[in-house]
DNA sequence: CAGCAAAATGGGCAGTCTGCCCAGGAGGTC
DNA sequence: GACCTCCTGGGCAGACTGCCCATTTTGCTG
């Protein structure tokens, strides 16, 4: 990862859609050099693809809470199946600290979130659970400032 | 969102490279047809874009940690202004319950979490914390689910 | 310092896709 | 029945991709 990648993968970044002569023109390279560096990344794994970034609210799921689960002794695998199968269930970590599991889920309305929570939560090995609802979301999910970083740099 | 738009974004998640007149000849359509719905998800703002899917962990950043900060009254947009500065500050929502402030950060090693957590917690309004670090992802950042109910009711 | 291997450059080529256009047909509404 | 929206199937010029090559640059090694 030196500063041409970081500089590419900020341009992608920024402008997905760019295709890689386009990219290439606009880091003063060659065309060549920016295949290479792609093909490069996405060997090592850094560059995992181009997914579709859904927006959930748009889609109509505008609720999004968190659940901190504590879970039996042992029983985390059981858990983490069950929650494998609840669709809200958009996201899990396993932690250290008070909680076990912090699990992210999402819900169209109050009353569907209830459900949803009640899923989560009414499980026979969770132990005792904590749930946020999340009003604002201040710093939206990014990874650019660490790009910027090393794009800097080289 | 019809099951058909489910299926279309369902083809991209799987296979984002694969362009319009690939995906109507996955799903059976005309090649238009698959041109307007994707115009139309854009502009519902429904689908955002193809950014590019960075593994942190292959960029090295192979430690994340979670921290739930308590604010100061009326306090949280200094918090937020701040935390916006730090670049392994991935993520952060504001939530009801114990905490005010949900924070996701990434590091490189043990130290630099550390060095982290001091920028993110050593702050003026910053009452209380609690930090826990992320041992493993039992369910990755995934839409999918949601996107297959839809695509197959209708 | 000479020498080598990896990387970048600039160019070329066939195949494919995109963006845009149009006319016709299917399905639903007033 | 008139109308409107959506899907279809087709056509066209332009642009890009993936792949190839020979040459030059770069950076390290002995």
């Amino acid at each position: 990862m030196d500063a041409l990648d970081a500089q590419l993968l900020l341009l992608l970044t920024d402008e997905p859609r760019l295709g890689v002569l386009e990219c290439s023109r606009r880091l003063g390279v060659a065309r060549g050099t920016v295949q290479a560096r792609m093909d490069r990344l996405e060997g090592r794994g850094v560059l995992r693809g181009f997914p579709p970034a859904l927006d959930l609210v748009a889609m109509g799921y505008g609720l999004t809470a968190f659940a901190v689960l504590e879970i039996a002794q042992g029983k985390r695998s059981s858990v983490v199946a069950r929650l494998r199968e609840i669709p809200e269930v958009c996201e899990a970590h396993a932690t250290t600290g008070e909680g076990d599991l912090l699990v992210r889920m999402v819900a169209r309305d109050n009353d569907d979130l209830q459900r949803v929570i009640d899923q989560v939560v009414d499980f026979e090995w969770v132990r005792r659970t904590s749930t946020s609802i999340a009003l604002s979301t201040p710093v939206e999910p990014r990874v650019r400032p660490l790009l910027e970083r090393v794009a800097r740099r080289g």
